[in-house]
DNA sequence: ATGAAAGCGCTAACAA
DNA sequence: TTGTTAGCGCTTTCAT
């Protein structure tokens, strides 16, 4: 079933059920009704790629991150999805993993696709060379293109992100107004944000005194034991600490389990602060003291930039904002 | 730059040009070479809607869940992307939500776009009025339908899930036979395996002598700090209980807060048990006792069977394999 | 092995 | 207001 064959039962014109179709307004109601209900009779859909084709759009973003079942890659998903829909775009969805290769090869199968956007939710994607940033680059050639929680500079590549190193540093800074003299961090990647996270901890180090800031950093392994287990070691290692922060809450909730498997009081011999104000920042007891970086505002944010720069409007390559610090119950209170 | 432009500079036919793109055989080496090559200085990469026009498929298929967000589904959307996009398809993401009316709605999104087949992950999609259904069997009246942890009998419906009820059953069976006297059961929605599950804990407990079953079952409200008050407010209205069955490992950490603020030792005093196996039920101290409900085998099985269906091969309607319980610190060691 | 040409089902410019 | 028709860019059948 047809346009052709709708056209013939309803005795018009093939124009005339496509002006139907879409909504034009240069039918006459009796026409309009006639063509609708012969619709109706057959619940017939038009061919969505032969209306692609000619539109040369199908109304679809693409979405990239690297793991969908991180609990904030999920919400950014989540958030970004609802928001496009709600503006009536459907979401191809693309998990690359976290190697170049794989990033590249995942987006062309995207782009193979025609999508009229992109997204790439997460820093990871942003790499530290511009040879290796040269797929974004490639990328924003052919469709606009969103980065969340990442920066770049470039043509038609639009960056929505918060002030990572500024909340990591307002986060340290008030553990050492909190009492902590030995802070140490924990990261998993050093991504864009990643990178920045660093700086604000090395900062607020640095301001407070503490002479061997660059000591106190480290890559931690991911899961919750592993964490705890690297805690430990660093611990049986010799060196002191008082306090961790950490780039996710993940992370964090690892430190707890080292502080309570120690004997270790939170928060009175022992802070913990997380990042993203995720789920499990509170599934833990204590529950976790965290950064806020407003992911729904961001994907929100991001697909109304986009909307208006599909409108032909002129958008701005970069939107900062700032994070919020949620006092939970791994910090002692001020 | 289209299939036309390369064809004038490589000097053959568009027949050609698209023989040497879909990997014919039927073409000289020579010839292939001299395309391949136009091809590439161009950086010519093929419409994909005239392509999907004349093929009639875009390799593309749908997954709607209510909310991708939610850990459990998070993953399975994951496993799900990941099993299609490595046999070439791009995946299409919906999250519909819990609301029938918004589920049938943006099925239509998606059917819109011509996917190839549709997998509806959560049990939440199978409602329990053959009239409610109708929108999954319309659906499948079009392309080939995949129910993760649902069952619909129906033609083209292809279910696959875990057998909850005898899952939950087990995880009652084993908490009677660790010392509880009491369990109370929590669950979030009325699902498919929703009622799957009460069943088994509604057996186990007739079974071991609990005459009042039904009155020890209940709808929690759902973010961990509601179902710890809800939880206190049941002991307050004076219900005894000694251990909390939970429909998830978001119940099960609200249950773990109650028994942690009222100065209940876990396990000695309360046993709680989780569902999932979710990353929450390891970032609890302690840490959750859990069904292992198998998402990833259950999301590689339901791609293997559309890849086998597309093939023209004939497939089980109904899929069913058994839970695995995940002994941690919220029961006793039998 | 290669080419010519007929679709695929729609949109939109142009005519009436 | 309605109809005619030329694309959109590809795949594929049928000749050669």
């Amino acid at each position: 079933m047809n346009i052709y064959d709708i056209s013939k039962q309803a005795g018009v014109s093939i124009a005339t059920v496509s002006r139907v179709l879409n909504g034009s307004d240069k039918v006459s109601p009796s026409t309009r009704e006639k063509v609708l209900q012969v619709i109706e009779q057959n619940s017939y859909t038009p061919n969505a790629f032969a209306r692609s084709l000619g539109l040369n759009s199908m109304h679809t973003v693409g979405i990239l991150c690297a793991d969908s079942s991180d609990v904030y890659l999920a919400s950014a998903i989540y958030y970004l999805e609802r928001e496009l829909r709600q503006n009536s775009y459907a979401s191809m969805l693309c998990c690359t993993g976290y190697h170049l290769e794989e990033k590249k090869k995942y987006l062309q199968l995207l782009l193979s696709r025609n999508v009229d956007a992109l997204f790439f939710a997460g820093s990871n994607f942003v790499e530290d060379t511009e040879k290796n940033n040269a797929y974004l680059f490639e990328a924003a050639g052919k469709v606009p293109v969103f980065i969340l929680n990442g920066y770049l500079a470039g043509d038609r590549i639009y960056s929505v992100l918060c002030d990572d190193r500024l909340a990591v540093n307002e986060m340290t800074e008030s553990l050492f107004r909190r009492g902590s003299h030995a802070p140490v961090y924990l990261y998993r990647s050093l991504s864009y944000s990643g990178r920045k996270k660093i700086a604000g901890f090395r900062e607020a180090c640095i301001k407070n005194g503490i002479t061997d800031a660059d000591k106190r950093i480290f890559a931690s392994p991911v899961s919750v034991h592993e964490t705890a287990a690297f805690l430990d070691a660093l611990e049986k290692e010799g060196l002191s600490f008082d306090a961790c922060v950490t780039s996710d809450d993940e992370l964090a909730v690892g430190a707890v389990k080292f502080a309570l498997s120690h004997g270790r009081r939170i928060p009175d011999e022992f802070q913990v602060t997380g990042y993203n104000n995720s789920l499990i920042s509170t599934c833990s007891t204590p529950e976790i003291t965290t950064v806020d970086n407003r992911v729904e505002f961001m994907c929100t944010t991001a697909v109304s930039l986009l909307m208006q720069a599909l409108d032909g409007k002129n958008i701005p390559a970069r939107t900062v904002f700032s994070g919020d610090i949620i006092q939970r119950e791994t910090t002692n209170v001020f």
